[in-house]
DNA sequence: AGTCAAGGCCAC
DNA sequence: GTGGCCTTGACT
């Protein structure tokens, strides 16, 4: 699925952080940094065979709706640890690593963009994402689309349709309590071998995916 | 005691 | 209905 390349000469040491640069229009190309300090940036990045089957499908779920992708690619910081380097290979291990949300980094709301003000309902989102949630489970209120179901939800825009919000919250990863929802994004780095591991919400009735590349 | 997230309150 | 602020309770 990924083809890579670097410009990082040491490829024994794992990073201590990746930085994503960018996301093309079509999600082919993921651009990102790696550093071991903030000081000492390298540029790598991925290439994305779209061609195999469900790629595509996944990768434009990733550009609209992840936190990456929604944050102007500037203040995402996925951060590996030690636990991040060695590589999950079955779904059971990566619903024991999404419970590390320390792993994930972000300063906006993966909704609306608006300020994070901490971990709500199992994500970082802002105060009033969180509260607009809280009154939809809570409630257990039913919105409907007067569009296509593809309304952009953003901080000026997000009242307008509480169905795209909501759904939004859900894709994303937003859960209630003893729910099973997984949201998780890895790029692991170690040795020089790439992995964009991603992993969406099992209620939505989406893919799980854990690619890797050499 | 400090921190954090869930839930409540209320002006708008 | 929304969203900012507050209280509460669990946890360390």
């Amino acid at each position: 699925m990924f083809t890579t390349s670097s410009t990082n000469s040491d490829t024994t040491t794992p990073p201590s952080s990746v930085k994503l640069l960018s996301i093309d229009e079509h999600a082919q190309t993921i651009q990102f940094n790696t550093s071991q300090d903030t000081n000492n940036l390298t540029s790598d990045s991925l290439c994305i065979d779209s061609s195999e089957r469900g790629t595509q499908e996944l990768l434009n779920s990733i550009h609209h709706n992840s936190p990456i992708s929604n944050n102007n690619n500037s203040n995402c910081i996925l951060n590996l640890n030690s636990k991040a380097t060695s590589f999950p290979s079955s779904i059971t291990d990566l619903s024991l690593l999404s419970s590390s949300s320390s792993l994930f980094h972000c300063e906006n709301c993966p909704i609306c963009g608006d300020k994070v003000s901490g971990y709500h309902y199992g994500l970082p989102t802002c105060e009033s994402c969180k509260g607009f949630f809280k009154r939809t489970v809570q409630n257990k209120k039913e919105y409907h689309c007067n569009e296509q179901g593809n309304c952009v939800v953003d901080r000026l825009h997000r009242k307008r349709c509480a169905y795209c919000r909501f759904q939004k919250c859900l894709i994303v990863g937003m859960r209630v309590e003893g729910e099973s929802s997984l949201c998780f994004f890895l790029i692991d780095c170690s040795f020089n071998r790439f992995a964009l591991i991603v992993c969406f919400s099992v209620t939505q009735h989406t893919l799980i995916y854990a690619c890797s590349g050499v």
